[in-house]
DNA sequence: GCCAACGTTGGC
DNA sequence: GCCAACGTTGGC
């Protein structure tokens, strides 16, 4: 079985790796963009996803399982938008900073830098193999 | 269907 | 806290 990449970014105020730890297996909700969204319904279960801190920290710091495909946003009242369920697995030996990504040749086109905007968005398995160099 | 106005995100 | 970039909305 394939397994895909993917990387989510939170704000830690709003939803923190530690938040993520403690609850579990939860939903990923809250996104209200498209793209973000068509990525979420491309997520298969197993999937592995970065978890990035955004705003005041910038860096990816865990991995998380996607655990239940998408359905619904309960928290959405268009009914447009979609969650996944996720649990976190591992939290990287050494977060990742968005500069050392940048500063990285082989990373200048990776979606966190060029689409700085989007929520979620799909990695290359070169990309995670090096990230996850990075963090050892 | 175009585009101006507006709101949000996220890096700095 | 500022502002650039981007997405969405709504008037025409």
């Amino acid at each position: 079985m394939k397994i895909n990449y993917w990387l989510l970014k939170s704000e830690p105020e709003t939803w923190s790796w530690d938040n993520q730890v403690k609850e579990g297996a939860s939903m990923w909700d809250g996104v209200r963009n498209y793209q973000a969204r068509n990525n979420l319904k491309k997520m298969k279960k197993n999937d592995l996803c970065f978890f990035y801190h955004s705003v005041s920290e910038r860096s990816i710091i865990g991995i998380v399982k996607v655990v239940k495909e998408y359905y619904q946003d309960p928290t959405d009242k268009t009914e447009r938008f979609v969650v996944v369920d996720v649990k976190a697995t591992k939290k990287l030996k050494k977060p990742v900073s968005l500069n050392e990504i940048k500063e990285n040749n082989k990373l200048k086109d990776i979606a966190l830098v060029k689409q700085s905007r989007l929520s979620v968005m799909p990695i290359k398995k070169t990309e995670w193999d090096l990230i996850i160099k990075m963090s050892n």
